[in-house]
DNA sequence: TTGTACGCGTTATCAA
DNA sequence: TTGATAACGCGTACAA
C-alpha cells in the first residue's frame, strides 16, 4: 500500500512537502501542490492513521464502557455518539456484563493509548481502581460519583424520584411499593427519597416487602405475580425502570386486572416502552448528559474550562396512573 | 511515559530483549525474564499499541456500521460483540443515521487501516462503492446481496414471510394486510412471498392499500388509525417489523378493539417488543448470523476457511393471532 | 541467549 | 517555499 514516501518519491518533492500538502499547511507552491494531489490521487494514498496516533499520540478514539444493551443506555450512547461525531471522534464501545476483566480490558486500552478517554456508563469494579487509570487519561462517569479526579454527570435521584412519588400522592396514591434496582448509591438515595417522603406525609408503614435488583421486564413479570397473590394490595407501584413497568403492567393485564383502576405504575426513564404502553414515568435528559460527558472530556483533553448543561428531570404524565 | 528503550535500560539489556520477554518468546533466561519484568512492573509499563499496530498493520478492531439504534441491530451488535471480545477483537461502532459522508467515514477507518474489518449491518451508499473498498479490508454485510467481494450473512426473506403467512392461513385469516419496511431487496422479496402465497390459495385481490417505509412503532399507530376509519378491515396484518406490530396493537387497543378478536396481528424479528405485548413473530437467529459474519471476517483475514451456522426462521406462536 | 540496527508511516524542527 | 532528519515506540532479521 502506498505510503507518504512513494507519493514523495513519484512527485519528485520530500516526504515534509507532501505531510503539508496533506494537512494543508501554508507555504506550499501552487504548482507543487497540484502536483503531489494528483499523485495522492492516482495511487489512491491515504495517511495511515496508526502512524499518526502513534507520533501525535492521540487516536480520536474515545471509549464507552457499559454493562449491557438496555434502551436508556442505548439511547445515552447514542446522544454520546452523535456528539462525538460532530468534533471528529469516534466511539469504541465496551460492554463488559458486569465482567471484571472485561472492564479491565476497557481501562487497558486508555492506558495503552488506543482510545484517548474513557466514558464509564456503569461499572462493577472499584472506584479507586478506576480512579488509578485516571493518570492515563480523562475518566468521566454517568453512576453518581464524588471524585476530584473523575468528574460525573450523574443526576440526583432523590430528587428524580421524590418527584414521582409526590405525584402519586397528588393523585390520592396512599399504600405505594417501591421496587428498586441495584443496591447503590442511586438507590440508595430513592430510598432516601422515600422515607422523607413518608414521613413528610405522616403515612403509616405498609408492610409492603422491598424489592431489590429489579431492572428488566422479566422482573417485573415476578413482581406482578406477587402483587396477585396479595389481599392487601399496594394501590401504586413506583419502579425502578420503564421495563420493569412495563413487565407489571402487562403481567397484570394478562391476569385480568386493569390499570390503573386496580393499581397505578410508574416507570422511570421515559424510554421506547413507557411511550409504548402509555406509562407514566420520570424523564430523564440523558442526551444533555452525554453532551456534558463530551464537553468535559474535551475540556480535560484541552484543559480548558467546560460549560454545562443544566440537568433536570420531569415528570410525564400518561395513562398508567 | 514509559517505553521499551526505558525499560531496557533500567534493566540493562536491549530493547530486543524486553520485546521478547513482552511477547513471551523462548530464550531468554529466566534471570533477565525475571529482571525485566520488575523493571515493568515498577515502571507500570504497557506497550504503546499504536506502535504496535503500525508495526503489525493491524489493529485488533473491528468496525460495525449500522443506521441507528433499533432493537434488531442492537441484539445482533450485542452477539457480535460478545464473539468479537472472545477472540481479541474490539468494537468501533458507527452509527450513520443513513447519511452517506457518515458511512464514509467508516470506510475510510478501513483504508486508513484503524480498522482491521467492518460489518455492514445496513448502508444507504451504492454496492459498487462499498465493494471498491473491499481491497482495503474485509467487509462483510448482513444485508442481501450477492458478490464475490462482499460475503453477506442475509437470510432469505421469501422463506420467511411466507412461513408467517402461511400460519396465517392455517389459523384462518383470509384478509391480509402487508406492512413493508424500505424498499430494498428484503421488501421485494416479502411482496413476492405474498403474491405466490395468495397465488397458491387463489386468494382474491383484498383492494388494500400496500403500506410501505414503515419501521417504528410510530408508523404502526397511523396503520392502527387507518384500520380503525375501515370499513371492510383487514383481518390479519403482517408487520415488517415488531415495533410496527406493537405500534397497531397499543393504538388498536386504546381505541377499544381486542387482539386478536377484532384482528390478528403478527409481528417480525422476535424482540423483546413482541415478548413484551405477547405478539405472535418470525424469530430470526440473530446471534447466529452475527457468529457467522464474525467467522467470515476471521477466513478472510487469515485466509482460511470458515465453517458456519445454519440459519432458519422459526415461527413463536403468541397471543396476538 | 542476547544485542545491533533498521523499518513501520507520520509529523515537526531546523536549516537552507 | 522546500528538504533533510529526527523523533514517536515497537518488533525482528541478522549477527554475535
Amino acid at each position: 500500500m502506498a505510503n507518504i514516501q512513494e507519493i514523495a518519491r513519484l512527485a519528485g518533492v520530500s516526504t515534509a512537502t507532501v505531510s503539508r500538502v496533506i494537512n494543508r499547511h501554508p507555504y506550499v507552491s501552487d504548482l507543487t501542490r497540484e502536483k503531489v494531489l494528483n499523485i495522492i490521487e492516482q495511487l489512491d494514498y491515504v495517511p495511515n492513521s496508526n502512524a499518526k496516533s502513534l507520533k501525535n499520540g492521540a487516536t480520536k478514539v474515545i471509549g464507552v464502557m457499559g454493562v449491557t444493551y438496555n434502551p436508556l443506555l442505548m439511547s445515552l450512547v447514542r446522544s454520546f455518539h452523535m456528539i462525538s461525531q460532530k468534533y471528529g471522534f469516534n466511539i469504541m464501545l465496551f460492554m463488559t456484563d458486569g465482567d471484571r476483566d472485561k472492564e479491565l480490558v476497557a481501562l487497558e486500552m486508555l492506558r495503552s493509548k488506543q482510545v484517548d478517554a474513557l466514558l464509564c456508563l456503569v461499572r462493577t469494579i472499584e472506584w479507586d481502581i478506576i480512579e488509578s487509570y485516571t493518570k492515563y487519561g480523562p475518566i468521566v462517569t454517568w453512576q453518581r460519583l464524588t471524585s476530584d479526579t473523575i468528574p460525573s454527570v450523574f443526576m440526583d435521584q432523590y430528587q428524580g424520584y421524590t418527584l414521582g412519588l409526590e405525584y402519586l400522592y397528588a393523585r390520592g396514591y396512599r399504600k405505594i411499593l417501591n421496587v428498586y434496582s441495584s443496591k447503590g448509591q442511586n438507590t440508595l438515595e430513592r430510598i432516601r427519597a422515600y422515607e422523607d417522603f413518608v414521613q413528610k406525609h405522616g403515612l403509616k408503614n405498609t408492610g409492603f416487602p422491598q424489592f431489590h435488583n429489579k431492572v428488566t421486564i422479566h422482573d417485573g413479570e415476578e413482581i406482578a405475580r406477587w402483587w396477585i397473590e396479595q389481599t392487601d394490595k399496594p394501590d401504586a407501584i413506583s419502579c425502578s425502570t420503564d421495563e420493569v413497568a412495563a413487565g407489571i403492567l402487562t403481567e397484570i393485564q394478562r391476569s385480568g386486572f386493569s390499570v390503573p383502576d386496580d393499581v397505578g405504575i410508574m416507570g422511570f426513564d421515559n424510554t421506547d416502552s413507557a411511550h409504548l404502553l402509555d406509562l407514566t414515568t420520570i424523564h430523564y435528559p440523558v442526551d444533555k448528559q452525554a453532551e456534558n460527558a463530551f464537553n468535559i472530556i474535551m475540556s480535560m483533553l484541552e484543559n480548558s474550562a467546560s460549560n454545562l448543561h443544566p440537568l433536570q428531570f420531569r415528570l410525564i404524565e400518561r395513562k398508567s396512573t
